[in-house]
DNA sequence: CATAGATTGTTGAAAATGCAACTACCTTGT
DNA sequence: ACAAGGTAGTTGCATTTTCAACAATCTATG
């Protein structure tokens, strides 16, 4: 199996490494001048917010933020003493566990948006043209496929 | 300022997000399978490797990896603690520390660099055309940009 | 040359992350 | 119904990362 690769291939991995660094990385320091939850955080919170009844199981919300389920299990316990999510029993699996939006969690989203959407504008969006904006949602589409095999 | 963002917009920035996680989660994977050098270290030590006598001084080896000047420096005292690189003084600069990466730091890039070059086949390189890969290449860049003023 | 201000790199403590082992529970096959 | 094996989530611990404070040194200005 020939895996070679070229100069050039390679500069476009370490690039896509490297924007990814310092966009998020810029974001956050501009979430955390704000005095808000941090991106990771968000992400979570988000999850949950656009799921049914503002809540997921564990397991799928972990699988959405690209988490091992032990590193969900701390970051909830974070928010949790946050009270930025509550935890809620499963119905039909005993041993399930819901990770909920409180209220709380709902404010910060609200309270961090602004600066958010600032951020991936003036960092990210304004620097792209519509078909570079569409022809990145395919590619990263692309790329995650085989991740996901039937739940696109 | 209108920072008004679309649902397209939003569905792009969250798929760079979980793209990149995914990506580099599954590369780490493997490198750690392979028994190699975790993805982090990598692009340290290939740093020090491209750079001019193989060293490079602690700030700039910390901004070309996007990292604070703290982290660079517990990040460099364990790879200095595996031997994969030395630190050395400044004679111009008596405040100063190189990185210089070692010779069995070279031969950890180079036992690395199989494993990693094919993650990066299989799991980005293989999903994107010629024109793609130019693309990506011209948008990270122009990302970058606002970051890094002068010095391209 | 003296001093105020920046910059370099490190330190120690706190927070976050990841791994392996564990408990509790569910599912399957017999 | 029961054992074997799988899955959900948590736990403790070790590793890694971040933050604020610091000492040492450099630089610029008067």
């Amino acid at each position: 199996m020939r895996e070679h690769i070229t100069p050039a291939q390679l500069t476009t991995w370490r690039l896509f490494i490297t924007a990814h660094a310092t966009l998020i990385e810029q974001i956050d320091r501009e979430l955390a001048a704000a005095g808000c939850v941090p991106l990771h955080w968000y992400d979570v919170l988000v999850e949950l917010y656009e799921a049914p009844d503002r809540r997921l199981r564990m397991a799928e919300l972990a699988r959405r933020v690209v988490l091992s389920r032990s590193s969900l299990t701390h970051l909830a316990d974070r928010l949790e003493r946050e009270g930025l999510l509550r935890r809620a029993r499963v119905d039909t699996d005993r041993r399930g566990a819901y990770a909920v939006l409180s209220e709380q969690g709902e404010q910060a989203l609200r309270r961090a948006w602004p600066i958010y959407a600032r951020g991936i504008v003036q960092h990210f969006i304004r620097h792209l043209t519509d078909e570079e904006l569409q022809s990145l949602t395919d590619i990263f589409q692309r790329l995650l496929m085989p991740a996901t095999p039937v739940n696109g």
